[in-house]
DNA sequence: CACAAGTGTATAAATTATTTAAACGCTGCG
DNA sequence: CGCAGCGTTTAAATAATTTATACACTTGTG
């Protein structure tokens, strides 16, 4: 009854099924159900009359056909996606993500090729934030936050959680070896993110010490400058595993087993939601990191 | 929300309204109506943030951006079909057509080229039949016949309706100045296409001639033959515009302006239908035609 | 200057296609 | 033998597309 071939969508979904090795793989990674997946593919393979898939009680496998068919295919796709990127270039298919430096270099920099390559047509622009705050006064679409997901002024979505334990540098930790945790505790200056953070009152509390709020405590808000400060012998502070690199050469050193456990990294997003497209296509993306 | 491009099904039928110069046009083209069309392509504007058609009050013509997405888009779609189609190969994808060798080489083979081009999947046999009946035994997916449709072992199908009229050579044609049309036509021998055919009795009927049936009536089931046979003077025949080339060169004479106005060519399907699809598709063009 | 004929668009209803969630059956593994 | 993980099936819900129709607009014509 056509006059044109018109699987394409269900060629172009075959083309990144293909990529996982079974259905429900390739569901996750796709937002879709593996009801779904095995709905196109079977009707798929009807209209086309061809089996692309050899199914496994483990997964699925491309037939001869089937990868022939992906290779022939694929790329005319991305050819064609590619040129459509170019052509929406002048469009503003930009998206612009806030996070700390910190998080940026020692996380999502060694990541962040793939998104690329997924969304070539996604300017994104990593904007390092201190603030945390008045994302759309920044001109922020999505931010990365590190906390315990109790904000009221933006929409949260839970993303990464992440334990956070005390850090100091050797000298802190001979300390702590010496006079026991509670005592060399109360002599280290403590390291804070913000003038109203609550963590390390969470901490103690976790770690069953008490804790008096001190006036020298000091705010350094970026946490890569922190950590510097914390080789430096400028005090302690909670870190996560992001400072493996530091640990493993003994710039830094875990002070205690007690962590913050409910704390981690958090996906914020202004109310008044812009550009949802980048947006949902990075939050995707990061959901499979 | 999507990990790839989900619109190669609405960009393909771009592709395909791009080559006419108006909705109104494709649409009856891609049996659609130009309501679909004009929604798909706008959903295709909207999602592209691209405006691809510029609408007069006449029709449509590409915008630049529309050109450059044709261009990029059309010869990878092309080439996926076509790996495809090729991949099909082995699997039957063919379509086998009945008709008179007349007709074939008088009507379809020029016509030929875009079918080849639209569906360059099928595999299209034509089988030249002067037998008419029986397609499932023949292998014949769909014939072209000519006649006054009325036949009952087949599905029937009006297509190209194309009245008849007597012809001859040019010494026939000098019989009938002399002699008049009823006693010229007395004297002839009338070529048939096959011995029940009612073609000759019904045109006498229409020409207020009185016809008796004769024995010496010389059937030709096959049209070129009989073409040939009037051109060498073995009597006359009904024949259509088909054989204006020989009218052209004077080889053949209209003996007569009375004409069988209820004949024609039509489609016969055999009631127990195999390969819809491409029937469809071979059915479908040649209403275009 | 009206108007018929040709556009594309907008709308609501009908239809078709897709997706989901859940139950299922199968296979391999411990 | 039971469990875990896989793809499939199913019916219901949802989304997308198509149709039919009315509409607004332009153009050429009487």
């Amino acid at each position: 009854m056509s006059i044109s071939f018109k699987h394409h969508d269900t060629l172009r979904l075959f083309n990144e099924v293909a990529q996982h090795s079974s259905f429900s793989d390739a569901a996750e990674s796709l937002n879709m159900t593996k009801g779904a997946i095995s709905y196109q593919i079977k009707s798929l393979e009807e209209n086309l009359a061809l089996k692309l898939f050899e199914r496994y009680s483990r997964g699925v496998e491309l037939t001869p056909n089937g990868r022939r068919l992906l290779n022939a295919s694929l790329s005319h796709y991305r050819e064609v996606e590619t040129e459509l990127a170019r052509l929406r270039g002048t469009v503003d298919q930009s998206l612009t993500v806030g996070m700390s430096s910190y998080f940026a270099s020692r996380w999502l920099s060694p990541r962040l090729m793939t998104f690329m390559q997924k969304h070539p047509d996604i300017q994104l622009r990593i904007q390092p934030m201190t603030q945390v705050f008045d994302l759309e006064r920044q001109g922020v679409d999505l931010a990365i936050r590190w906390g315990d997901g109790d904000w009221d002024d933006v929409e949260v979505e839970p993303f990464l959680p992440m334990p956070s334990w005390p850090v100091g540098n050797q000298d802190a930790a001979d300390c702590v070896q010496q006079l026991g945790l509670e005592r060399a505790f109360s002599q280290f200056t403590l390291l804070r993110d913000r003038d109203d953070s609550n963590a390390w009152t969470d901490w103690f509390r976790a770690a069953g010490l008490t804790h008096q709020t001190r006036k020298d405590t000091l705010i350094i808000p970026d946490p890569n400058v922190r950590v510097q400060a914390v080789i430096d012998g400028q005090g302690i502070a909670l870190n996560d595993e992001l400072v493996n690199r530091e640990l493993e050469k003994g710039r830094l050193v875990r002070l205690s087993e007690t962590e913050l456990s409910s704390f981690g990294y958090f996906l914020a997003k202004p109310h008044k939601q812009s550009r949802t497209e980048t947006v949902d296509a990075f939050v995707h993306w990061l959901h499979e990191q």
